[in-house]
DNA sequence: CTGTATCCTTGGCGATACTG
DNA sequence: CAGTATCGCCAAGGATACAG
């Protein structure tokens, strides 16, 4: 609670602080996987999991919630009897994949060049 | 962010990490404000310290550190009697800025919607 | 199956002061 | 002008266990 961070009175630049607030989204640790998994299918919370290994299940539903909330993707629960629940984007999680897929590429050529150790 | 991480005997995916790698290098703090302001022309220190209120010199330095080993900008040092040093993208940096460009778009609609707070 | 609840660690970021 | 040097914080992530 409390106390949101101070550094001062900067009265941040109009256009430039939606690169930010977009970033502190796809920022998020896995956020531009989930987003990449999900661009043409929806699927299932377990699934994502699965697809996306090494991430622990708390991480992951808070990132989801947070999307959800950003109107990135919509969150459906199916009433089958184990509850099943299942993610798709929105239109407006259609618009990221562009931008997702514009830094895959240059992704791979940071790798192939070994620009980023990766580790 | 997690890459390194032990985690488990994880065998990480081989296209979605570029898209990780990547984000590492645009998650930064500042970074995607750096590349937007260098998009057009190169911009010495001060001037990038100036267009980008509120960020420190250390932070600064350190960004800008890693997008050069990174191979995303060039440092050059102008040998003027105050020191002066320019800093540019390199080709691989240029192909960053539609990245961000899409990210921007983005940005737009999502405060647009209020979907995120930006605070 | 789909999440919460707890606890803990890390490193990114910020502020300020100082140097070549 | 263009950076280091120090110091400290704290929120994002992770591990594990438990719950509806």
């Amino acid at each position: 609670m409390a106390i949101k961070r101070r550094k001062s009175n900067v009265p941040p630049p109009p256009k430039e602080c939606s690169v930010t607030m977009c970033m502190q989204l796809l920022g998020g640790a896995w956020t531009p996987n989930i987003i990449w998994y999900l661009r043409s299918a929806p699927r299932r919370f377990s699934e994502l999991m699965a697809d996306i290994p090494g991430v622990s299940p708390k991480v992951f539903t808070a990132r989801l919630k947070k999307l959800e909330q950003s109107g990135i993707l919509i969150r459906r629960v199916m009433p089958t009897s184990p509850p099943t629940v299942e993610y798709s984007l929105t239109d407006l999680g259609q618009e990221l994949t562009p931008a997702i897929e514009a830094i895959v590429q240059v992704g791979h050529k940071l790798k192939r060049r070994g620009a980023v150790s990766m580790e």
